[in-house]
DNA sequence: GCAACCTATGAGAGCGCTCTCCCGAGGCTG
DNA sequence: CAGCCTCGGGAGAGCGCTCTCATAGGTTGC
């Protein structure tokens, strides 16, 4: 049914020699035509139109170094790539920043062990000038493969060593995850709420780390049957909701890592018959739209601009591939910690 | 903070004359080493280890013509794409097939008309061997741009023009649209419903009208009253079906052309007093996992194999890209239609 | 009016790789 | 044992582009 053909595409030098110069004036048109006169560069443009010529991006990337494209790695299951609105809305903020720069946005999802391997090969093979991690977990092979891949790389969240480990000078983009712990558990003991639980995310990762640690600078002598660990999707939030009913049926209010974990949360207790916020106040992390709002009740959240860090992710990357961009007063090319804040709905 | 510094790769040149060689076994070896004798291979896999050798992926591809890596092009606002899981299962059957056979998947979202020009020109760069299209609707300006780029292309969902201009000679993966609308509204009047509604998808998409077809085939003198249009999202179905209780309000079957939309219709049933299947029969369409299964009550649909198709997509353009590829007896080189069947829950 | 100086253009090297040729060494046949 | 074929390995061209450097022509200053 099918036979495609495709004709070799026109060069450089065919370009060049339609409009009557050289291959380096054709190049210095065809780059923005700083120092050509403009009948000259005109009859290149022409040239170009004619032939409809396309530079070949492989022979541009072999002589300058630069691919013009950029790769985010997601350490995380397809599933809850796709699932949570969290990487979305991350991923739109890089995706606006890079094509706003003219650099295109390779996915990487890692789901097996074996697709380190290629990933690694991939950063590697120079297909990409940089890289964007996120959701990265303790231990994970990643940051070691870019570092090896000796391509800069920004990272969605602290990575487990930045602080530790100095020298290797993580370039990473968080919100203030303790802070606004702090604020979610401030407002709960404001209530005059006394027995408060935290479903946490995976400990394996910093920002749940953090937001523990947040919990425990108000609460410090807080019950550990009062922490019950989730994983950041609905369903975690629903299996450590009920086992912190288990074992605490008199809690009165509750702080989630996350919206999502929220929302299984909240149906955990309304199931078992709690009303919230009579009965149990709760707060969640993130505000992510779609998901804060259309809870029943609507949650009350801690804030932080999902969005804001990808296009920060971004810049920061962009900034590292290329120092000169964005001149003076820009962006310093450090780490940055986005603020957050309490968003007052009905749940608590 | 950061001062990353990159050294510059090891090169083919530098492995052969660490294992003492010419660059052209060197490369032999690199590619899969056919031709060389064992000592000397070996001798070339210990200068790759030892240097970290990874071949420049610029530098091959300028002379093979090959990149190794396919778009995927989906022209739908990111918002939906992230949250549909219709692309997210689509989507992991192509890089399931792609990482397979050793291609990476470049994704391009394209969402404003601007982006038509970045995504055209992208593809027309040479970054990419081939194109995978999906999620096309009428008048979209994706198929010329991918044809003047010159690059093999597979879509996802018959185009428009597929059947009526052959020379274009689109190579497609779809469903049998219209024989799944069939057998569900088949299974709606068999339940001796006799006012039967249909909600369906965009209709400037072609999987909308083929499944408006089929609902037609078996009702061809249904009442106009009783079709509604959304948008395949959630949100889409509850106003299609508010729409149609308001127009009929005696209806009491519907066919969904999505379970998203079905959803949605079963949130408006519930909320006006409509029981289901008692009142309403309920048929679905995608047998959508995270859908079908979890609403209340679980939805009766038309299942596709989504993830399946997202699989041949990839599998007919590699097959295009090098006809060589697995041997006799695969694919023919041929749009491919797959079957539909009916999944009896409790909905309908 | 001539030297000194620009500035626009061209010539050409080379980025790192693959692949086609070609040569030489070994094994076979007659 | 000569002649032929085979097959492993090397030499080298060139993929399409950018960028440095040299050059030609025009300008300016004294």
């Amino acid at each position: 049914m099918s036979e495609q053909t495709f004709p070799s595409r026109p060069t450089l030098e065919a370009v060049a020699e339609r409009a009557g110069v050289s291959r380096a004036t054709a190049s210095r048109v065809v780059n923005g035509g700083a120092g050509v006169r403009a009948p000259l560069a005109d009859r290149v443009r022409q040239a170009v139109d004619e032939l409809g010529y396309v530079p070949n991006q492989a022979a541009r990337t072999l002589v300058t170094r630069r691919n013009d494209a950029v790769a985010v790695v997601v350490a995380e299951p397809e599933t809850r790539f796709f699932s949570d609105p969290f990487f979305a809305q991350q991923v739109r903020g890089i995706s606006k920043e890079l094509t706003a720069h003219d650099n295109q946005l390779v996915l990487l999802l890692v789901e097996g062990t074996a697709d380190y391997d290629r990933v690694g090969r991939y950063l590697a093979g120079g297909h990409v000038d940089g890289a964007l991690i996120f959701s990265l977990h303790a231990h994970d092979p990643l940051p070691e493969l870019a570092r090896k891949a000796g391509i800069p790389t920004v990272f969605g969240g602290r990575p487990g060593w930045a602080e530790t480990d100095r020298d290797r000078n993580a370039l990473y983009v968080d919100c203030d995850n303790r802070g606004g712990a702090r604020t979610a558990v401030r407002h709960l003991t404001g209530l005059g709420r006394r027995r408060i639980a935290h479903i946490s995310g995976p400990l394996d990762q910093t920002a749940s780390v953090d937001r523990l640690d947040g919990f425990r600078d108000i609460l410090p002598d807080a019950d550990p049957a009062l922490i019950a660990e989730g994983d950041f999707t609905p369903d975690g939030g629903e299996r450590a909701m009920a086992e912190l009913l288990d074992r605490c049926p008199d809690l009165d209010g509750v702080f989630a890592a996350s919206d999502l974990m929220a929302s299984g949360a909240l149906r955990v207790l309304r199931e078992r018959g709690r009303s919230v916020p009579g009965d149990v106040a709760l707060v969640g992390f993130d505000d992510m739209v779609q998901v804060a709002q259309l809870t029943d009740p609507p949650l009350t959240t801690v804030r932080q601009d999902i969005e804001e860090m990808g296009r920060l992710m971004a810049r920061l990357l962009l900034r590292s591939l290329d120092p000169r961009r964005d001149a003076p007063g820009a962006l310093p090319l450090s780490s940055v910690v986005t603020p957050t804040h309490l968003v007052r709905r009905r749940s608590a």
